[in-house]
DNA sequence: CAGTGGTCTAGACCACCAA
DNA sequence: TGGTGGTCTAGACCACTGC
């Protein structure tokens, strides 16, 4: 283990066959210590990368986990807690520790921060504009660590409420991991796309970062919202990123905030 | 305490002298328990909000805690886990742990999310336009949970970067706390207003709410933020709390979006 | 060096859930 | 009833800070 020795008793040292290493580097500060809480919230992780357990499954019981990697139940605890607060995972009292997924009720939708000025929110209605296989440009290769003209997958769509068209979104996705994606798909399928995602390929967004801006309508946009051209509009720029940090979609939103808003906390 | 009685070998049930009340309302439901971390979190932050630990203090450390409330230092340590997590609190190892204030560097203009489209951010040049005593209109008066004609102070002010005008933002702070808050002390300070409000009425601001818009300039926003009429603008309404979710701010805020945008981050 | 927060363990018991 | 997460304690040791 990383750390030397410790545990007061008994406790046979075994399991986590890689300590780790420290970062003998230029400076000599930064001893680069991690804790073996850390360590095991690194494994269990990598175990949701690779697929061991897809969303909406039961991870196994932090008893099972402290077994396996050989440590307390207390450390796993840990471990669990931080995945927990990340929103990676979500734990119910007597039934176990379950994979977060963007297909539960609860948390659909988490990413979208539009809601009416007033009222409860209402089911959208969606439209696929268009769905097509694009080469990268410059910028979106970037934004998504892709390089110039690598294949990406191109999706818009129009989200209405009470038939009135708010939401207009141009999505673009790496074309490896979204090989395959067809407008019909789309279309065809109900709930939230990200749920979509996790299901037909295995593309779990955890978290994203937003950029956003009062632009003006243009031409195009303002056909399809139904506004004039020149109308005040909200942008927002979203990467989504899976596990490690990865990004997985670029989406340019650009929302009529007439009846809407976009929410946000602060603390 | 609480939970009848727990504790393996030998502890002196003593402190805590309010146990919680068991809801005993209409449905069977909720037994309403609350665990003892949570009550030491009560405890803690009302000490807080009694203002018995100031901003930038250190509070006691986890033994002298656990040792005043009779509980062990774990649970206290979850506590302050928690009040860390909300930002309340700082916690520094080896030293102590802070009270949390809008004074220090790194925390800094946590509240605010507009920055430069590219490169570091650079120091406002703030400019007190109006300071004020006023009733508070009805919509004004809700927001703050005060009564229609209850005495606020209003406050104006426009955010410069690089000498363009770029933040214009409206102010309303009720009128007791914030008694004897002028234009002169407001402009004459240095470091972030809510710094200011800490160490000149004991006011610290722990988290808030903001709704954004896209809207058009209108002649007045245009006017000071030196913009064409109808130029669009992100408009900000944010309403600040104190702890215990004490509503103590609304601010109006009116961006400019060419050269900046507001940041957000979700998970 | 002493004091503080941070990590780790072990064990007991509670609250919740499903079979 | 047995299993899972949730709470609480006690004690040991580590890492960081400042005297």
């Amino acid at each position: 283990m990383n750390t030397s020795s410790q545990t007061p008793p008994s406790t046979s040292d075994g399991g986590l066959t890689a300590p780790v290493v420290a970062a003998s580097g230029l400076t000599l500060a930064t001893p680069a210590f991690s804790p073996l809480y850390q360590q095991i919230k690194t494994l269990i992780l990598t175990s949701l990368q690779e697929g061991e357990w897809k969303p909406g499954d039961v991870i196994p019981s932090e008893q099972d986990l402290a077994g396996r990697y050989r440590v307390s139940q207390g450390t796993v605890r840990k471990a669990i807690d931080e995945l927990a607060a990340d929103n990676l995972v979500v734990r119910r009292q007597g039934k176990g520790t379950f994979v977060a997924t963007h297909a539960e009720r609860h948390i659909q939708y988490r990413f979208l921060r539009l809601q009416p000025d007033t009222g409860e929110e209402v089911r959208a209605e969606r439209k696929i504009v268009e769905c097509k296989r694009v080469r990268a440009s410059a910028d979106v290769a970037r934004l998504l660590s892709l390089r110039s003209a690598d294949p990406v997958v191109f999706v818009r769509r129009v989200l209405a409420f009470q038939g009135q068209p708010t939401i207009l979104e141009d999505i673009w996705l790496p074309g490896s991991p979204f090989k395959g994606l067809t407008l019909e798909a789309l279309s065809s399928d109900q709930g939230p796309m990200y749920a979509f995602f996790e299901s037909e390929f295995g593309v779990r967004m955890v978290r994203a970062k937003e950029k956003i801006k009062a632009e003006s309508a243009s031409g195009e946009s303002a056909a399809l919202l139904g506004v004039a051209s020149g109308h005040p509009l909200l942008t927002v720029e979203r990467i989504s990123y899976t596990y490690h940090d990865v990004p997985m979609e670029l989406r340019r939103g650009t929302y009529r905030t007439d009846q809407h808003h976009y929410r946000n906390e602060l603390s």
